[in-house]
RNA sequence: GGAGAGAUGGCUGAGUGGUCUAAAGCGCCUUCCUGCUAAGAAGGUGGACUUGUAAAAGGGUCUCGAGGGUUCAAAUCCCUCUCUCUCCGCCA
């Protein structure tokens, strides 16, 4: 597109029309369960900082269906005339007379299709904005505060007295260059040099391959999707602004792998022996991280442009929640081999995502700074998202039914690097490198 | 980037305005037959929404790349977009 003869305009326009577009296929949470079970539905959502008009919504419903009947039934009538003018002499005056009635039998219908198409949008709009049940055991509670710490592996206070944190560290900058990575591109895109970005390299490879022993194939996936794979797995509309955007071709840079990797399977649908399917990938993930930079974010802490290893599932929906747990001691191996300290936290009903039934996130002890770092975030979305991304299974008796899909970092890297050199630091200031990871990078210290 | 061709069901592929309610073949499923295999016979064969029901069966509408238009009526005609293929150009 080196010629731009087409208005800036243009572009903008065609992009907001692409998003409504891909807006049109979403649907959500079960119209089924919503209909039937609708107190149980609303005492779940309740529990969410969500707030949606579930009566509006259902009053809607209703109008939306006996508006469908009404205009099927015109369309019907209107096709039955169809045929059986289809039969006459064409010109005849049968025919000629059958071409008036259909006139204003056409008339209803298109009345009645504008009609239908608005009360649609509406009904859409807000069956978007109803967010996915808590399942029944995710702790109660409003704030992240209220998240419940599950458990906690290792023994924190042995970490080494001498740990600081790791942007203090004297030789940091000369191994993650920080200043240099402003200026070729902005703040929060470090430059990683020499043992550093071995490391890195090498814990991307332990990471991937402790996923393929897991049982997780490996994907190597695009990092730029368009807007119906962002809107698939829910960054688009709401959390737009988290992602970057390349404006030319409509394109987003990932926030994570679970979006191309899960829309892998979008608009699918598995045999059912085919299940569970484990997938990973690595990815560099892009993050705007608009409005959320202040303190508490220095060095590796939060970066704009992060490596991570994304574990993600499409399961029976009868064993999401066993899936979910192996999922979640899958990251915690990582961790464990690291011999990182870590502790894993329910998030509460008032902290978890819109999507998410159940969500488990670990946080690994960053013995300098003294505080829990996330490094992973492992979830349940039951089968909101995968409704919403038209990914379904066909039972071996049945009818077609929607999977449920799960993921989780396994794991993300600059958190973990920051742990390792912030508990694994020698009196002499050298760091120690975990020795699981000595098949892929040869020296055992870093640093000084 | 330029020029041309094209997009039909799980696949191949017919269909240029009205019984298209999409042919035919392959594949798949069920049953039958043949002592295995092969071959053969009959029937069935997607998805979405909706109706119906305890659940089903059954009924209806939509679905021929996407969106819009023309028409009483569109797979079929017109416009826009997306993608694929071929050729040319450029290029890791």
């Amino acid at each position: 597109m080196t010629k731009s003869s087409f208005p800036k305009t243009y572009s903008s326009k065609k992009q907001l029309k692409k998003r409504e577009e891909a807006v049109e296929f979403v649907c959500m949470i079960d119209l089924k369960i919503l209909r039937e079970n609708t107190e149980a539905v609303r005492r779940g959502i309740e529990k969410k900082k969500f707030q949606c008009d579930l009566e509006g919504f259902l009053a809607l419903d209703q109008k939306r269906r006996l508006h469908i009947t009404r205009t099927e039934e015109a369309r019907a009538k209107q096709k039955s005339a169809n045929n059986d003018m289809a039969a006459l002499p064409k010109g005849s005056p049968e025919f000629l007379k059958k071409v008036e009635e259909m006139k204003s039998l056409a008339a209803q219908v298109k009345e009645l299709e504008i009609e239908e198409k608005a009360i649609e949008e509406k009904w859409k709009a807000l069956y978007l904005s109803i967010p996915n049940v808590p399942h029944e055991s995710v702790p109660v509670g409003k704030t992240d505060k209220d998240n419940q710490v599950v458990l906690t592996w290792g023994d924190c206070s042995k970490i080494s007295p001498c740990a600081v944190p790791h942007y203090d560290i004297p030789w940091f900058g000369k191994l993650i260059d920080f200043p240099r990575g402003v200026k070729v591109t902005g703040a929060g895109f470090p430059f990683y040099i020499g043992d550093m970005a071995r490391l890195v390299r090498a814990l991307l490879n332990f990471f991937l391959e402790e996923a393929k022993k897991a049982g997780y194939e490996e994907f190597m996936a695009p990092i730029v999707v368009n807007a119906a794979s962002a809107t698939a797995t829910g960054q688009l509309p709401d959390k737009e602004g988290m992602m970057y955007y390349a404006n030319e071709d409509q394109l987003y840079l990932i926030p994570t792998a679970e979006v191309p990797v899960t829309n892998f399977y979008r608009d699918e649908i598995f045999e059912e022996s085919e299940l569970p399917v484990y997938r990973c990938g690595y990815t560099p993930c892009f993050r705007r991280e608009a409005g959320s930079w202040g303190k508490d974010v220095r060095g590796l802490n939060r970066l704009h442009q992060f490596d991570k290893v994304e574990l993600v599932k499409w399961v029976h929906p009868d064993h999401s929640f066993e899936e979910l747990e192996k999922l979640r001691l899958d990251a915690e191996r990582l961790l464990q081999k690291l011999e990182l300290p870590y502790r894993v936290l329910a998030i509460c009903t008032g902290d978890i995502g819109f999507p998410h039934s159940k969500q488990y996130d670990l946080e690994v002890w960053a013995g300098g700074q003294k505080r829990w770092l996330e490094v992973s975030s492992c979830s349940n979305f039951t089968d909101f998202q995968a409704r919403r991304a038209g990914i379904r299974f066909r039972p071996k008796n049945g009818k077609v039914e929607t999977v449920h899909t799960l993921n989780g970092s396994g794991l993300a890297i600059p958190r973990v690097l920051a742990a390792i050199l912030e508990n694994n630091i020698q009196s002499d200031g050298k760091v120690k490198i975990p020795s699981i990871l000595k098949k892929w990078i040869d020296t055992e210290f870093i640093g000084a």
